[in-house]
DNA sequence: AGTTTAAACGCAACATTGTTGCAAATGTAG
DNA sequence: CTACATTTGCAACAATGTTGCGTTTAAACT
C-alpha cells in the first residue's frame, strides 16, 4: 500500500511532509525517535511539523509509541491494522538490540499471562527485552 | 536502617542533602521522578545536586530507575539487598495506577519466561503494567 | 478550472528535563 | 585540627517537546 492510500485510509490528508515521513517508518524495519527520523530525513523539515505528525499518525493509528530504557519516545508502523485512534493493541512485546541499538517489534511470540495481586486490576501491560537481535548474533 | 547506615553501607558520604532525599524515598512507596521529588522537598535543593544524587544512589544500588509510560525517569529504592553498583537485579514488575498515578514495584509476583524467536539474545527484561491499583479499586 | 475552507505548515518563543565546568563549602580520615 | 577528596551551588548550555499565530495548501464543491 502506497503512502497516499494508507494517509487516506487513515483519514488524513496527503501532503509531501507526510509522504516523506511515513517512507522513512516503511523502510526502516526499527523504531524511530525523533532524532532518528530528522537524520534520516534528508529535506529538513521543521520540529514542530514533524512533532505534530508523529502526533496526527499515533492519533491516527499509523505508528504507536515506545517506550525503550532510552530517554526519547520511539515509533514504529502499527501492523494487522488492529490499531485505532486512541486504542492501540500494542500487545506485542519490544526488544532493543544493545549491539546495533535498534528497537523492534516482537509480532511473533507470545506473552504469557501475568498474575496480579489480588486486588489489581489490569489495562494494558507492556514487555520490554533487551539483549542481541538475529542479525547481531552471529 | 537509618539513613545515614544505609549511605555508609553503600560507600556514600553522609549529607544533610543526601539524608533528606533518602527520607522522601522511605516515606513513599511509590517510584519518583525528578518532578516528584522536588515537589516533596520542603527545602529547596539546587537541581544539579539533585540529578547528581539521584545517579550516585543509582551506581551504588540504592535506587533502580523505572520507565513508565510518562516521558520521565522515575527512582525507587532497591529491595532485598540484591542490587549493587551497575548490576541491578531489577527482576519484577512495575505497576502504574491510571487513577492515583502512581508507579511502584510489583515484588511478589512472578514473571513468566518470555521465549524469543530463534537467533535472539536476552539479556534483560522489564514488564510495566498500568491498571488500578488496590487502594484506587475499591 | 476557479473558489472556498479547514487542515497543515513554519516561525518565534517558551517550558521542561538533564548535563558540564568551575569555584566554594563540607564531610571524614588521619 | 588539618588535609584532601567529595559534594554542592551557580551559570551556562543542550536536547526534547509544546503553544500561539499568521500563511500556505490539499481537496471538496461549485
Amino acid at each position: 500500500m502506497s503512502p497516499k492510500d494508507i494517509l487516506k485510509n487513515h483519514g488524513l490528508k496527503f501532503t509531501p511532509n507526510r509522504e516523506l515521513i511515513l517512507g522513512v517508518f516503511i523502510n526502516n524495519k526499527h523504531a524511530l525517535s525523533y532524532n532518528n527520523l530528522e537524520a534520516l530525513l534528508a529535506k529538513k523539515l521543521d520540529r514542530v511539523t514533524v512533532y505534530r505528525t508523529l502526533k496526527s499518525f499515533e492519533e491516527s493509528g499509523i505508528i504507536h509509541q515506545i517506550h525503550d530504557g532510552s530517554s526519547q519516545i520511539k515509533y514504529a508502523l502499527c501492523h494487522g491494522g488492529t490499531c485505532s485512534s486512541h486504542q492501540h493493541s500494542d500487545s506485542h512485546a519490544h526488544f532493543r538490540c544493545e549491539e546495533c541499538d535498534k528497537t523492534f517489534c516482537l509480532e511473533e511470540i507470545a506473552i504469557p499471562e501475568i498474575k496480579l495481586p489480588a486486588g489489581y486490576k489490569k489495562e494494558s501491560q507492556s514487555v520490554f527485552i533487551q539483549g542481541v537481535c538475529e542479525v547481531c548474533n552471529q
